[in-house]
DNA sequence: TGGGTCACG
DNA sequence: ACGTACGTGACCCAG
């Protein structure tokens, strides 16, 4: 029996796989292609046993195949950019399972496998071709087979001379003739115009080889014969094209392509998270469970450090490029740029059977550590490391990277960003991770807002985790008193007005049983589980009933006593400050979200929940300078949409709603009544989440046709806005992504839907998207520049939070004057559009009364 | 755990 | 034909 060696078109199957799966990533990594790529390479092992396994891919260089190769390269569709990192990737994969990996700068991975096949025939080895390209059916002889997949990843068909003839009704020695007449697109090989792959088979049935077909092309009658003789020329370049080459100067080398060490490459591919290829190799390879836990082979083992002795001599050497660290409070690695790499034993800081003898807690150790790491460090979520060694605030360590921040940067819409879910939970998974991510930030045009916004941001939102927000608790607890009396109040009053007692207030469904079964109230809407008892429904009802409006009043000082008075309580520290925590990963648009508690939906718009914003307060001998974007969605839509009757609004620094009325109406401004401008207020939110006629009615509370014809005359006087809304539209379906001004993306799986509400929310997804981001990114950049300057200005003043258009700095009394117009220069200046940011900015001892 | 409700931009 | 404004987080109930 013959050996094998299974010879890998890289190139062809990275592609195969990358289209035949979801998309799927390792913290931000695209992973797709590696994982379809391994399965296919471990089906055709387990199926054919080969002995060896060679895996080629293209290398564009400076040696070109033909003349015409520039022009063959221009005309091919660029890769996919989230198929590019995979290539690094599935490389790392194959070398660490020590498999053969070859390339040629100028030549294509079917040059090497032509060249290789014919090598291995020398050698009297069987050659199987693995690929997804025809081209390779030339090869095919009694020596050499190709394993073509299918569509379907896991299919395969083999194909011998008579299988290639079976199937396409030609020999191998007639595939690039055949290719030749009839081109191939994918390929960029133009052939002969309308000769397709039926004419192409008949005419080499016919006369044998394109010479002989081209040789009597003066015989072929009609069109075809036309153009035969019109595209002769064509048709041997293409014939040229569609040729591989045999016979380049590489030599095979059968002992660096054996099958006998796979297992090495299992630790690799767990850190990517290939965990059911790895678990297959493992079986291939015959591999015991334990032997998989070491470390790839061609990495350094990780060195135990036990003692502050030991971490100080590890750090000893000058490191001037970024090291990686990942630090819980298990455990602490350590990845230098040299490769080097240690684990540090950690003591848990209490007594127990686990402690590594003489081990640092995991604070201790990273205090030690990042001082001395004169090239920055990079890490997974920085922010929850700062937290872990009780950073203070303002510190400014140097963070270089972070990998969490990145994967979100490069999908915003993941549900979890932590490490374990895709790469290695220690410092190498680190380190391999910002390797991708540099790249791909580059490749996808996010460099400058990870380095200048994204980055710098994750300090400044720690700095203001880590000062939190003074609360004065006295303030609190008297509202709250305020509050419960009202509400048991409210309570008996709602008992007895319908008769019932003791039902759950709070539960809908059995509120719902109250009012529309034994009221007999009439009811409006139903939701999944019931009757709908939301604000809506009661106040449609509440002329017929006394009790609704007590159950509204109910409702709403419930809600502020749990949710505000009785959190926020709960959530003070010694010195009465609130440490809400800031989420730079949280959401689908860049904006930062706020929890636990959140300090981004303290009431504001009823004058009972606007009182709790008395609690919220500067600490003694200091006062709160808040500063409001007015208007900033409106104003990047100026911009972005270039509309010219929007941005007079704004230069004339015009009330926009107003204006807005009187463009619709088609009135003076001055004859623009409340009432215009309360429904113009609303088409203009209304545009900025995607309008729908459907969705403006409902608001504002008028008939579908009415609110159909605002939204014409808003087009019609906006010209420019509806122009903008439709190419974000029309971009989103030809991108696939939504951007912002700064080139933060977010992906649109919805438009790809065969649901039409799905498609419908993914359009206005995409009008809304560029928008709301955009304003992120500025308040974001806002924030950047404000810390940054109130450090060089030696400035006491520090922000303590950001509500998406508002940011908040507590300062001393003698910095207000100076430090509030440094936050309206800066929150006016950080970019500058073609329409005026204007920020309104108010003083006060109290968040209350800076509003 | 998911849904209903409601606080904010 | 078919359901609808965009983005969040917290609380409570029901199962």
């Amino acid at each position: 029996m013959k050996e094998t060696c299974i010879l890998v078109d890289g190139h062809s199957l990275m592609y195969r796989a990358f289209f035949g799966l979801p998309p799927m990533d390792a913290d931000g990594v695209p992973t797709n292609a590696v994982h379809g790529f391994m399965s296919m390479l471990l089906k055709a092992f387990e199926d054919i046993r080969p002995q060896y396994c060679m895996v080629l891919f293209d290398e564009h260089g400076p040696v070109f195949r033909h003349d015409s190769f520039a022009a063959y390269k221009e005309g091919r569709a660029p890769m996919p950019e989230d198929l590019i990192p995979q290539f690094d990737v599935i490389k790392d994969v194959l070398n660490n399972l020590n498999l053969g990996v070859m390339s040629l700068p100028g030549y294509e991975a079917d040059d090497l496998i032509g060249t290789l096949s014919q090598q291995c025939k020398q050698k009297g080895i069987r050659a199987l071709i693995l690929t997804g390209d025809k081209d390779d059916l030339q090869l095919v002889d009694d020596d050499v087979q190709v394993l073509f997949t299918r569509k379907g990843l896991s299919e395969t068909v083999l194909f011998d001379p008579a299988g290639v003839k079976d199937a396409f009704g030609i020999t191998p020695e007639q595939v690039t003739d055949w290719k030749g007449l009839m081109g191939d697109p994918s390929d960029n090989i133009p052939g002969v115009p309308g000769v397709g792959e039926k004419t192409a088979v008949k005419l080499l049935q016919e006369y044998g080889s394109m010479d002989k077909v081209l040789e009597n092309a003066a015989t072929i009658k009609g069109k075809l014969g036309e153009r035969l003789r019109e595209f002769k020329d064509q048709a041997l370049l293409s014939r040229k094209l569609a040729t591989i080459i045999r016979d380049l100067p590489v030599t095979l080398s059968l002992k660096d392509a054996t099958l006998d060490k796979l297992a090495d490459g299992i630790p690799t591919m767990k850190r990517y998270q290939l965990n059911s290829a790895s678990e297959r190799v493992r079986k291939f390879a015959g591999a015991p469970l334990e032997a998989v836990s070491g470390q790839a082979s061609n990495a350094p083992d990780w060195q135990q450090l036990n003692t502050k002795e030991e971490l100080l001599a590890f750090l000893t050497l000058d490191i001037k490029e970024p090291a990686a660290i990942f630090a819980n409070h298990e455990e602490v690695s350590i990845v230098l740029p040299d490769g080097r790499r240690a684990q540090v034993g950690i003591a848990s800081g209490q007594q127990s059977l686990f402690d590594t003898p003489a081990g640092l807690t995991a604070p201790e150790a990273l205090r030690l550590i990042l001082p001395k790491l004169k090239g920055g460090f990079i890490t997974h979520h920085a922010k929850q490391l700062f937290h872990l060694m009780n950073l203070p605030a303002d510190s400014q360590p140097n963070l270089v990277f972070d990998t969490m921040v990145g994967a979100y940067l490069h999908n915003p819409q993941e549900k979890n960003y932590s490490l374990q879910n895709f790469a290695a939970r220690d410092a190498q998974g680190v380190m391999d991770l910002y390797k991708a991510q540099v790249k791909q930030l580059e490749e996808e045009g996010m460099r400058r807002l990870f380095d200048e916004i994204e980055l710098p941001l994750t300090q400044v939102l720690y700095d203001m985790e880590a000062l939190g927000f003074q609360v004065d608790g006295k303030v609190l607890e008297k509202l709250g008193a305020d509050f419960t009396q009202q509400t048991e109040q409210l309570r008996a009053d709602i008992y007895e007005s319908t008769g019932v007692k003791g039902f759950n207030l709070n539960s809908p469904q059995q509120l719902g049983k109250v009012l529309f079964e034994t009221l007999a109230l009439p009811t409006q809407r139903k939701t999944k589980s019931g009757y709908s008892t939301d604000a809506e429904v009661l106040e449609a009802i509440s002329p017929l009933h006394p009790a609704i409006q007590m159950i509204l009043d109910y409702r709403q000082v419930n809600k502020l006593n749990s949710t505000y008075i009785d959190a926020l309580l709960r959530k003070m520290d010694s010195k009465g400050r609130i440490h809400s925590t800031f989420d730079q990963v949280g959401t689908s648009t860049g904006r930062i979200s706020s929890n636990e508690p959140n300090l981004q939906n303290i009431p504001v718009r009823t004058a009972m929940g606007r009182d709790i914003r008395r609690a919220f307060v500067a600490k003694p001998g200091h006062v709160l300078i808040d500063g409001d974007y007015s208007q900033i969605e409106l104003r990047i839509l100026a911009h972005m949409s270039g509309d010219e009757a929007m941005q007079d609004a704004f230069i004339k620094d015009q009330d926009i709603h107003t204006r807005t009325a009187a463009e619709i109406n088609d009135v003076e401004l001055a004859d623009v009544s409340p009432a215009m401008r309360s429904d113009a207020k609303a088409v203009n939110f209304g545009i900025v989440y995607g309008i729908s006629d459907f969705g403006l009615a409902r608001n504002i509370g008028t008939s579908r046709k009415r609110a159909g014809d605002f939204i014409s005359r808003y087009f019609e006087r906006y010209p420019g806005v509806k122009n903008f809304m439709d190419s974000a539209v029309k971009l989103g379906y030809e991108q696939g992504y939504a951007q912002t001004l700064f080139g933060r993306r977010r992906i649109l799986n919805e438009l790809k839907s065969g649901n039409a509400n799905t498609r419908n929310f993914g359009e206005r997804i995409a009008m809304n998207t560029p928008i709301q981001g955009t304003a992120a990114d500025i308040i974001k950049a806002a924030m950047v520049q404000v810390a940054q300057r109130l450090r060089e200005g030696k400035y006491e003043a520090r922000l303590v939070l950001t509500v998406h258009d508002e940011l908040i700095i507590e300062a001393p009394k003698e910095e207000t004057d100076a430090v509030r117009r440094l936050l309206g220069d800066v929150m006016e200046g950080v970019i500058k559009l073609s329409v005026p940011l204007k920020s309104d900015i108010k003083v006060g001892y109290s968040w209350y009364e800076t509003k």
